[in-house]
DNA sequence: CCAATAAATAACTAACAGGTCAACTATAAG
DNA sequence: CTTATAGTTGACCTGTTAGTTATTTATTGG
């Protein structure tokens, strides 16, 4: 064989980040390939076109990054509702530190990407809902349990997970329209609000 | 003087209906110009770039068409919670119509563009952020009134307006994203929750 | 150390997008 | 019926973008 090659990588990391600093529509792949310090001729020996990179870079940045992120939050050793509040408040934690950082509320590249294209580039849009499909599934499996636990009023955690999800993005979008991270403040608050949390402490514990 | 024209009007309503089916960034000016029927050097007339005439369409679709739905549906004459019931109910069927129309669900496009252009283009940025803020008014009111007729529980009309913009334009998106309108269905039901809306009927009426 | 081949590169083309402009045309007002 | 002028037009220019290719380079396993 020869040498081996890290460009493939490289082209992911600087897609995702240029699509969710701008927009899908923004980034050119002479943008992609400037940031990731790759050469057309290479971008083109490894992807057949953006929309097959943006592709592969949303499946990286879930496998890499977010498929661990979210099984150590929505952990079995974690109390189901507390998974949940731990979630949306690291949410609101991320996003002050993206503006902190870049000066601006970015939100998620996989929401954005997948709204803003959803009408085009077919096969980017199946990724992008099966990654939300997939994050969906940590929110089910959470209010099921937490209703089996009485932690919530029963309901369908299908239905339940799919509100969290609308106000989860749609405030995140929220956020970043205003450029604003404190949108997210009460995010914790407004869910456990939308999930009908039961008043808080276990009554054997409440006269302290 | 001379001869009038509709051709800035029709400019606007092509790059509203194309920024809606599409998105900002894959509409060119030549796409605008040939659905409006305008030559390119009379879209430099009446606007000097597309973000120029995106401001401005926005602007036109808010007075010419929101506005005066959104005054109509949130109406003194109705009801406060019937108001948000209302218009939730018919953010459904909206959305169904254009799936119908069009095959597709598009979603809310000052939302879609706003988030899409966030971090670019300050001054269309700032048109949708002012949309977004005055049908924010809308909820807030009727939210603000909804308590004061008891009809909800006690709470921060602000805050509680914010969380119903983040569901109402999270699950549009989603809903986009996943080209099903049915995502919306429980939309009137999912709002009523996290509005805390009081076990519907009077006392008096509700021995049948 | 060498050969096979994965990876990198420069240089290129064609199409497209944004933007300009001088000349033209319709029409409302007098 | 003029005529001033708002409005229209097509041709043109320029930079950018997607996409291609022939050639070179590095490296790794034998």
């Amino acid at each position: 064989m020869s040498r081996t090659s890290t460009a493939n990588v490289r082209l992911m990391a600087a897609a995702i980040d240029l699509m969710w600093e701008e927009s899908y529509g923004a980034v050119t792949i002479d943008d992609i390939c400037t940031r990731a310090e790759v050469k057309k001729g290479s971008f083109y020996y490894y992807f057949t076109s953006k929309a097959d990179l943006a592709v592969a870079a949303l499946e990286h940045l879930w496998a890499e990054e977010w498929k661990p992120s979210m099984d150590s939050q929505f952990s079995a050793t974690v109390e189901p509702l507390a998974r949940l509040t731990g979630f949306l408040e690291s949410i609101y934690h991320k996003q002050t530190l993206t503006k902190a950082r870049f000066g601006k509320v970015l939100g998620c590249p996989v929401y954005s990407v997948g709204s803003e294209i959803s009408t085009q580039e077919t096969a980017l849009c199946a990724k992008a809902r099966e990654i939300v499909g997939r994050k969906l599934r940590y929110y089910e499996s959470a209010i099921q349990e937490a209703v089996a636990t009485g932690a919530i009023e029963p309901c369908d955690p299908v239905q339940k997970a799919l509100a969290l999800v609308g106000l989860i993005e749609g405030l995140v979008g929220y956020a970043r329209m205003m450029n604003d991270p404190e949108a997210l403040r009460e995010l914790p608050v407004m869910g456990l609000e939308l999930l009908k949390a039961k008043p808080a402490a276990p009554a054997e514990l409440s006269r302290t």
